[in-house]
DNA sequence: CATCTGAGTTCTAAAATAGAACCCTGCATC
DNA sequence: GATGCAGGGTTCTATTTTAGAACTCAGATG
């Protein structure tokens, strides 16, 4: 991504072979990655995520029910001595992988969009307290910053554009 | 965010007031970062995001227009000599910022929905050659992975759900 | 003057979200 | 053993969006 001078028409490549468009396929509707970032935070209860999300109950269901399908979130029910069954929805491995996405995403807002206050949350290691910081580097050891200039390039589960589709036209 | 032990409960927190909810507001819509990865990609004018998407037009008037409105992208005209003028959809620095989420998103998903031949791209440093990667850090210094516990406190632009909405109900 | 291309706009139909009301199951209580 | 209530949804209608295709319009081309 970014910049590919004369490596290669990106337009030769299948706009739908493509890990992003795949990943948006699973988080990429409304609500979603603000579900997800609840149950990062702890939050994890139906009634919980409807009253602090303000979603729809049925958008909710949906949501759910498309990230267990997806694997991202497991269903899990549970009993509080002297309490009731209840349910609970828990990040699986997959979907606690995502953490660095919710970090890009939110370093980007704390960026670009916080008020004159400053960033509404601050994500900190716990072990030191040191901030939380989302960084591109290449896999020979050198910081890529804003304008580090980067190449991409077809990988081995690249997708083409079909002939018959462009001649079809 | 994640797993905050007994530090406060993130429920108290307004969900609108966050950083992920914000930047959501911009590219959250179906297609959006589809459209920002073709950008990046050097794809640009109106046509060939449609024809390469395979998006309907008239959604991608509606995604371009609230991407320049977002201070994202800008429309320039230009003309080649000869050739008549056109129009063409360029990242604003803003835009350019959103990289490291565009390559967390490739990333988790080149990690976890790529096929057996592997991912679809390959990004690297123009530089060096070397492949281009997310890493999280903390700010001193040490490295943040997968099973590394985060804190997330309330920051200085932080939202709380009012008294009035929580008795309210 | 007829055609082509770029860049949309304008339709209609299908799908999704928003909002509110309703339902059902287990406990707890009277 | 009827009542109440909380958790966890489902069902309904109204409103927005998306999907898909056709149509417009201006400037270059022949």
């Amino acid at each position: 991504m970014c910049v590919m001078p004369a490596v290669m028409d990106p337009r030769e490549l299948d706009s739908a072979v493509c890990s992003i468009a795949r990943t948006m396929e699973l988080i990429g509707h409304p609500w979603t990655l603000l579900v997800l970032r609840d149950l990062f935070n702890g939050v994890r209860r139906f009634d919980e995520l409807a009253d602090h999300l303000g979603i729809a109950r049925n958008v909710l269901t949906r949501r759910l029910a498309g990230l267990v399908d997806a694997g991202l979130v497991e269903k899990v029910s549970y009993r509080e001595p002297g309490q009731r069954a209840r349910h609970e929805y828990r990040l699986t491995r997959a979907g606690w992988d995502l953490r660095p996405v919710l970090l890009a995403v939110m370093a980007y807002g704390d960026d670009h969009l916080a008020g004159p206050d400053g960033p509404p949350l601050r994500v900190e290691h716990a072990d030191c307290g040191g901030q939380v910081l989302v960084r591109l580097e290449c896999a020979n050891g050198h910081p890529v910053d804003s304008d580090s200039r980067l190449r991409a390039i077809p990988g081995p589960g690249a997708g083409f554009v079909r002939e018959s589709d462009a001649s079809a036209h």
